[in-house]
DNA sequence: TCTGGGGTCCTAGGACCC
DNA sequence: TCTGGGGTCCTAGGACCC
């Protein structure tokens, strides 16, 4: 399995896989008449409830169709779109066949980032016909189209696979990493939203150039010490290089529910918050790690959204001590308001050895690794990115 | 137009202890 | 009598991503 001497000219890389339309493309591939035609995949199916789209076809995207948009004002765009629920076990199992293509290909390092997409760390000398490669490999496998986004950083592979899309192949690295990105909005950047972008937008930074240049005194004041200058290396295209195969470990398992006719009867609320407790205790169990700490999420009627949490004196499984601390925040909120959504979380105790997989800012907010002082697995610019495929350990599959 | 469900991480500030 | 820093734990709230 040891690979021969490296070839002199051949470099890490960061690759980024990203499976075209993924919902869609699955359903088409048992549903083989719905190709060509405007395909949403949301929801249980049906546009008179509240639920959004999770995946539009790329014909539905024709009329304006995205993912994220109501089901009501999709099926307002699109009247001819054929509409079908959400099917968690096949996508479950269409990702698992895909990811063990990517383990695969040799010498690649595969770094789960959801269900359609991964990080790929390879040493080679031409990245374009591994990529290439991989492109072939899934569609061989599996009948599914992806994207492949090559990349000097994580940051810019990821940004890279959307300008490869559909079935395609994009470089970005730190040699043309302002003159595709140089102009473009802050919020255009992995990492960015609506929210940090205008925060950005209100100190003169609009476009990635002028966050690249930005004053990292000026960004520590806004962001703190922390965020600051992480959001200043975005704006380079600077992140962490290092793709880990460290199989990922829950923190917390929830479970919301938005309700088709707001709760208002303190009873039928009671229930309600029992049924998640109960769901979420079946989760936590199966991972074998108690609660340590309740998060009630409560949305109110219009459409106020907040979030309690309280630790316990003892972790446990028990679904009725969860339930009624939930119960609990919920009532400290002192707001009458009719419910929309309520949500029950537990963040369970961690396991022995603490967490040791890699957190990437695909998966939850900015890395801890990449914005804090340790670690040092951010690429320093201009230096030469590395990925780290020794430190991996051995692959489970 | 009317906004799902599953996650993760960061910052600020108070309480408390040494 | 008035006062220091540092560390840890906890809650509240904000933000982002798929």
């Amino acid at each position: 399995m040891a690979p021969a001497s490296p070839v002199a000219a051949a470099a890490p890389w960061v690759l980024h896989v990203d499976l075209d339309q993924f919902l869609a493309a699955v359903e088409i591939l048992r549903h083989p008449e719905l190709a060509g035609v405007p395909l949403i995949v949301g929801g249980r199916g049906d546009p008179t409830e509240r639920a959004v789209v999770s995946t539009a076809s790329y014909e539905a995207r024709e009329f304006g169709v995205r993912s994220g948009m109501p089901l009501k004002v999709a099926v307002r765009r699109c009247p001819q779109a054929v509409l079908l629920p959400v099917d968690f076990p096949v996508y479950e199992e269409a990702s698992a066949r895909v990811m063990e293509v990517l383990r695969g290909m040799p010498g690649a390092v595969v770094e789960v980032l959801g269900w359609d997409e991964a990080f790929v760390g390879v040493t080679t000398d031409d990245p374009v016909a591994f990529a290439q490669s991989i492109r072939s490999a899934v569609l061989e496998a599996t009948d599914l189209h992806c994207s492949v986004g090559i990349g000097d950083t994580k940051v810019r592979a990821k940004i890279a696979t959307d300008f490869g899309k559909p079935r395609g192949v994009f470089v970005l690295t730190r040699d043309n990493w302002f003159e595709v990105m140089g102009d473009r909005p802050t919020i255009a950047l992995w990492g960015v939203g609506s929210k940090i972008s205008q925060r950005l937008a209100a100190h003169g930074y609009r476009t990635v150039r002028d966050l690249a240049q930005a004053d990292d005194a000026t960004l520590v004041a806004e962001f703190g010490p922390s965020m600051g200058p992480h959001y200043g290396r975005l704006g380079r295209g600077v992140s962490s290089a290092t793709v880990d195969d460290t199989p990922w470990v829950a923190r917390a398992h929830g479970r919301e529910m938005t309700y088709q006719t707001n709760l208002v009867d303190p009873d039928e609320i009671a229930t309600a918050v029992r049924t998640l407790a109960a769901q979420v205790v079946e989760d936590i169990r199966r991972e074998g790690r108690p609660c340590q700490r309740v998060f009630l999420k409560v949305r109110f009627a219009p459409f106020f959204t907040t979030n309690r949490v309280r630790k316990l004196g003892e972790p446990t499984f028990d679904a009725e001590v969860i339930a009624t601390t939930a119960l609990e925040l919920l009532a400290a909120l002192q707001d009458e308001r009719p419910i929309r959504l309520l949500g029950v979380r537990a963040e369970m105790v961690p396991p022995e050895g603490g967490y040791v997989d890699p957190r990437t800012t695909g998966r939850g907010g900015p890395s801890a690794r990449a914005a804090g002082t340790g670690g040092g697995t951010e690429a320093q610019d201009p230096t030469s990115p590395h990925v780290t495929e020794a430190q991996a350990p051995a692959s489970p599959e």
